[in-house]
DNA sequence: CATACTAACGCAACTCAGTTGCAATAGTCA
DNA sequence: TGACTATTGCAACTGAGTTGCGTTAGTATG
């Protein structure tokens, strides 16, 4: 059990089952947040071989399981603007994305001045209160920005 | 004709028909990115009484002419995380949005240091070329912090 | 004003990510 | 080894947005 989230989900009483332990699995080792779809399709095929054998898993299974994961707060929902939810660990320092508009490829990269003096000057002239807030960058990588001629 | 948007398309040789002048109309008035769904109900009732009589216009006509206002480069794509296309006037100046979850009341925001000095570095650092980035703030409105007891 | 050309429109059917109700399955614990 | 019930799978559904296609209505021209 050397998983964090399954661990965690362990200790506040949930179940460790096959689905549940792939899933962490795969959001454990992305490189980049992840949707859905993303995760059922490997769930068969990159589990093949590993102490997971072979496991299919209903689409209904994974949404759940990520919307779960969201409430417990281990993973955070990334938008990227296309009208799909994408997650990716919740234990990482915060930061924001660079997404190339051709390929979707993503970069974690952090912003020098951060903006909670920001937020709390929006807050004294607004009257609201600031829970979070989203930035993220789009642009073309350098794959896309010069392709193989 | 003193409607900026319509001006701009006659001048690009569109066609000024009824459902583009009441589409027009409404994003113009408007103080908040507005939702195809925000533009099809009020387009019989608010225009109601003005020069634009009663009018009533198919969904696929605003979500095309929406798609087309945005391509001319009019109006922005407003992204809530909320999987929703909203859009707003292109011809204000650059600004972010304070977002309430309670409500979805929305206020226009300016942040202090500007992004482009970040995104600058992030080009050096990462070799992407940046073109945009979305920048929103997500929290509760006073109205929502103090609901009336 | 009459006519023709075609941009723009309305309608119905479709797409696709995500959700829901419910019966079946499988962890967990005694 | 059960019993209890969290979790799963399935099918049907939702809702924003899209597409194909036949019809309507701006616009230019005479
Ligand atoms: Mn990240
Ligand atoms: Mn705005
Ligand atoms: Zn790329
Ligand atoms: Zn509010």
């Amino acid at each position: 059990m050397q998983n964090k989230i399954l661990q965690t989900l362990k200790e506040r009483g949930y179940r460790m089952t096959k689905a549940r332990q792939g899933i962490a699995g795969i959001l454990s080792e992305a490189g980049a947040p992840l949707a859905a779809a993303d995760i059922l399709g490997p769930l068969d095929s990159r589990l093949r071989g590993d102490d997971i054998k072979k496991l299919r898993v209903n689409k209904t299974t994974v949404y759940r399981e990520l919307e779960m994961l969201r409430a417990e707060n281990l993973i955070l929902e990334v938008d990227f603007g296309d009208a799909i939810k994408r997650y990716e660990l919740a234990d990482s320092k915060h930061h924001h994305h660079l997404i190339c508009v051709g390929c979707t490829r993503v970069q974690d990269v952090e912003v020098d001045a951060p903006l909670a003096a920001t937020e709390r000057r929006l807050e004294r002239q607004t009257s609201f209160k600031i829970e979070r807030h989203a930035l993220e960058f789009f642009g073309l990588c350098a794959q896309c920005r010069f392709p193989r001629r």
